[in-house]
DNA sequence: GTCTATAGGATGATAGAC
DNA sequence: GTCTATCATCCTATAGAC
């Protein structure tokens, strides 16, 4: 339970510190260096530097899957599914931010399986929200843009939320929520 | 001439490895390798690793800056000026799609002096923005939201957009920039 | 659990021959 | 313009003492 605490604080170190550079502009000695230890003290707590950045990446990414797949199976309206993707998005945000980062940034640096796992997910997780949203256009609560284009819309400002959350002083999540829902169904621009 | 040439080629050459592996996680031999020579004649046009970076990065960074400069001083509405930030952004991802890769995700590894230069452009490109949607806000163009949050969520779209165009076979540019204004402007729900 | 010492290899860059 | 040879340094990881 002790070495587990350890372990737990080397990963925290290291998501902060590859948040930061990257995983590949980040030692094991800078890791070290940051708890104030040697190198080689880390290997008595971890296998090895790749085992960080698959910890930090699944855990995330088994995040994500977890919550599409309840969303997914809910019985609501599309737009309702889209908005609890929104705040699913959100509340990772917050609760995984480190780890968030390493999910968007290094992925391509997992080990082979690890890769090949990785990319499933989220191919998964990218299919499961591109049937949502066909299912709003069918049933008219959607406009029938390309699809494609709102997917990448949606995704690609929710996969940089952890950027600016952290950025700015720490929102009030609701709030964040309400608007977040707000700016991507509606738009900027107020109704005619 | 020929030399630069040559340079060019390999800057080329380099931004693709960069794009798809990280700044890091490429070595000169890589580069050389790719190129069908040694590393060590790369150093006969170039004077080392982070020309390459900062010469890719800067080139993009202007781009946008004039882009944006020339905009601003448009005697048009804010709902056009965004309009035109946006079709800046689709005409850069035509044109640059390599370099944003390392602007978007290598930044931080430029050398110090041109890392200030590069983040002042970009603070200043991000205040820019800004007011343009402060101003549309005061004239009642733009919903009173949070403008943070629409400059955010607009920009992490835009900023992303080189991801997703090459992974989709290349589209129409016009028609490309007609839905993503659509979708930025009015969202995805259709009007009441 | 942490240390020192070190293996074994990759890296950016230079010198100098051709 | 490209090569070979090489330097000095960094890297991940291991062995073994304390």
């Amino acid at each position: 339970m002790e070495t587990l605490s350890r372990k737990q604080e080397i990963i925290v170190v290291a998501s902060r510190l590859f948040k930061e550079r990257g995983y590949n502009a980040v030692s094991m000695r800078d890791i070290a260096q940051e708890m104030g230890i040697k190198a080689a003290s880390l290997y008595n707590h971890i296998s090895g530097k790749q085992e960080l950045l698959s910890t930090l990446i699944l855990e995330v990414a088994r995040e994500f899957t977890f919550g599409m797949n309840r969303v997914v199976k809910e019985e609501v309206s599309s737009i309702e599914k889209i908005t609890q993707v929104i705040e699913l998005h959100i509340d990772i945000t917050v609760n995984f931010s480190e780890g968030l980062a390493a999910l968007n940034n290094d992925w391509m640096h997992l080990e082979a399986t690890d890769l090949e796992g990785f990319v499933k997910m989220r191919e998964d997780y990218e299919e499961n929200f591109r049937i949502i949203l066909k299912q709003g256009i069918e049933a008219g609560e959607i406009q029938s843009h390309h699809p494609e284009v709102m997917l990448f819309s949606i995704l690609s400002t929710l996969r940089t939320l952890y950027v600016w959350y952290q950025k700015r002083g720490k929102l009030d999540v609701n709030l964040l929520k309400k608007d977040m829902v707000a700016v991507l169904l509606h738009g900027i621009v107020p109704p005619k």
